[in-house]
RNA sequence: GCGCCCAUAGCUCAAAUGGAGAGAGCGUUGGACUACGAAUCCAAAGGUUGCAGGUUCGACUCCUGCUGGGCGCACCA
């Protein structure tokens, strides 16, 4: 709410100076406010004069004096200064800092929030793991990264829907059933080689002994057989994996299936479709898709020589249903490793006409896990940990989110098991809750000892009361929960969850800080009713912060 | 061989669509509890941002070339 006031007076500054032809009138820009890292310069600069200066060739500290003549922020600025060059910095009277704080703490946080997405359609495509096998710690990644950033986008104006995809379809459910099978033999006494390529995981052993002991009679065909364990088992582990993502704090608005996109016909329609189109040709028995016109990619297959339509083929039938059903944004996050599968889809999207633009895919880089500092092995074997639940049974479900979330997504994430089991100071996962219980125990403290804290909730307090902050610790607070919406709107729009955990680091500092300094239960009862609002507001700033990135923020600890 | 990603303090990482003297945490050293929770705070030390060029008023950020690491290059999904 504070950026956007200077980004309005600039703005106004600007439509006067065209009107006085000291700006050409067609020129168009977007004031880009930051917050400087050196306090001297300000509580916000923008280095819209070097851009001018470019456009007007002229020197930008000219320019910058010059729109600082014509701005009108004698009410929220104390002082403007052109700086460093041509920086025009801001520095923000307390008066209105204390208004902001007031009408935050009146009206709540939700009233202020960056409108980003201005309602925009969303779909976040996220997680969609085959089910095939237990999630693992790398899908535990992709849903703490795919939940908190639907949370974000959902707070900043989109219209978010969660969607998980399963790949329920093709010759890895065929092979998840030839496991069981095989299992099942094994269990009946038979001797069977079990094959390399098919899941050895302890999972499909459990499954078969389950079936074993339901008794459960299986047809004489093989191939008969092998398709009901195989839809049995997907279904089992499917119902396994949304478990686990519910322990994990993660709900999907809607879960589709492969397998119907070829039930509804979608899949023969879209193949159809780009048959029309001209982009599909026959070679070696094979149908295959002209990918090289469009990307630098090879030519790639949809339908192979036996008739089977490839992953590639239901995936564009996938994606142009998911067209169909009008998103503005279609965002899918994926595993690093589908890197190379990128071009491919864009090409399809380009092919069908569809605006490739709109789909964006946000690629998550490797987890590799610490424990006693060496790396923990990521294949399935025994004593790892690497499915989501043993991590999750391990640290605990906001110490994994939140770890997630303390890096850019497209970087490698080490993560420290020893670390985030810590209750200590060591971990950030504690230091920004602790904060947030720190709060609430002043507050308990305070009713406790007889002050007055019903204001807190009916909000009957005079606005003269916030004068009695005058420490600058108390306004550097102050600037730093107003820093919210600003860290909100940058995460949005960028799609980078994380920026947000940094804030509530950094946030929950100053408030440690603060508290080490200044008592906030005074004699002065007055005093005391100003910092509660100043400590009320900056908690719920950090409540809804672990709101978003799916934290507890706990009354104790 | 081709392509994508990464490289920042001893360690793990930030740096806000190119901005002002590159910041945190951990670790190290030294300090602070008879008042709201010490899971906290304060202070110090710690850097040629992998290397070499280039673009720019300005580069950790963009471009080119190297070096090192991860990943991908199926009629698998």
């Amino acid at each position: 709410m504070i950026k956007p006031e200077l980004e309005k007076r600039i703005k106004k500054a600007s439509e006067l100076l065209k009107k006085k032809g000291l700006l050409p009138g067609e020129l168009n820009f977007e004031p880009h406010i930051e917050t400087p890292r050196e306090k001297d310069f300000g509580d916000y600069s923008t280095n819209l004069p070097f851009i001018l200066s470019k456009i007007l060739k002229r020197p930008p500290n000219q320019i910058a004096q010059m729109i600082k003549d014509h701005l009108d922020v004698e009410d929220i600025c104390e002082r403007t200064s052109v700086a460093g060059g041509g920086f025009l910095n801001f520095y923000l009277r307390d008066s209105f800092l204390k208004d902001c704080l007031f009408s935050l703490f009146l009206e709540g946080l939700h009233r202020f929030m960056p409108d980003v997405g201005k309602g925009k359609k969303v779909l976040l495509e996220f997680v969609s793991s085959n089910p095939t096998g237990p999630l693992h710690v790398g899908h535990g990644r992709c849903a703490a990264f795919g939940d908190a950033l639907s949370r974000l986008l959902k707070k900043t104006g989109f219209d978010v829907t969660k969607e998980y995809y399963i790949n329920d379809a093709g010759k890895q459910m065929e092979m998840l059933g030839e496991s069981v099978y095989l299992r099942l033999k094994e269990l009946s006494g038979e001797r069977v080689d079990f094959p390399e390529n098919l899941y050895k995981g302890e999972y499909v052993k459990e499954i078969a002994k389950e079936l074993m002991d339901r008794k459960v009679v299986l047809p004489e065909e093989k191939s008969e057989s092998i398709k009901i364990l195989a839809r049995y088992a997907s279904e089992r582990i499917m119902g396994e994996i949304k478990e686990d993502l519910e322990r994990f704090g993660v709900f999907f608005d809607s879960f589709k299936k492969e397998s119907d996109l070829f039930g509804s016909g979608m899949v023969e329609e879209t193949l159809s479709f780009l048959q029309e189109s001209g982009y599909i040709y026959k070679k070696d028995g094979a149908v295959w898709f002209r990918t090289s016109l469009f990307e630098n990619d090879e030519d790639r297959v949809l339908v192979k020589s036996d008739g089977e339509k490839t992953y590639f083929t239901s995936d564009i039938a996938y994606h142009r249903e998911k067209f169909l059903r009008g998103y503005d944004l279609l965002i899918n996050v994926w595993g690093s490793d589908h890197h190379g599968y990128v071009p491919r889809l864009k090409a399809a999207l380009s092919a069908m006409n569809l605006d490739k633009e709109k789909l964006k895919i946000i690629l998550i880089q490797f987890v590799t896990l610490l424990k006693d500092g060496r790396p923990v092995g990521m294949s399935t074997r025994e004593g790892t940990y690497t499915t989501l639940r043993e991590l999750v049974d391990e640290v605990g479900k906001d110490a994994a989110r939140f770890f997630f979330l303390t890096r850019k997504s497209d970087a490698h994430l080490e993560f420290d098991l020893d670390l985030a089991k810590k209750k200590t100071n060591e971990n950030p996962v504690y230091y920004v809750q602790y904060a947030h219980a720190r709060i609430e125990s002043i507050l308990r403290c305070a009713k406790d000892q007889g002050f007055e804290t019903g204001f807190l909730e009916d909000k009957k307090i005079e606005r003269e009361i916030l004068d009695l902050l005058v420490l600058d610790e108390e306004m550097e607070l102050v600037k730093m929960i107003f820093r919210f919406f600003d860290t909100l709107e940058g995460a949005a729009r960028n799609l980078e969850p994380h920026r947000l955990t940094y804030y509530l680091i950094d946030l929950a500092g100053k408030f440690h800080t603060y508290y080490n300094t200044t008592r906030v239960l005074q004699e002065d009862h007055k005093l005391t009713r100003a910092r509660m609002v100043l400590v009320k507001t900056l908690k719920d700033a950090l409540k809804e912060g672990l709101g978003i990135l799916g934290v507890c923020a706990p009354e104790k600890m």
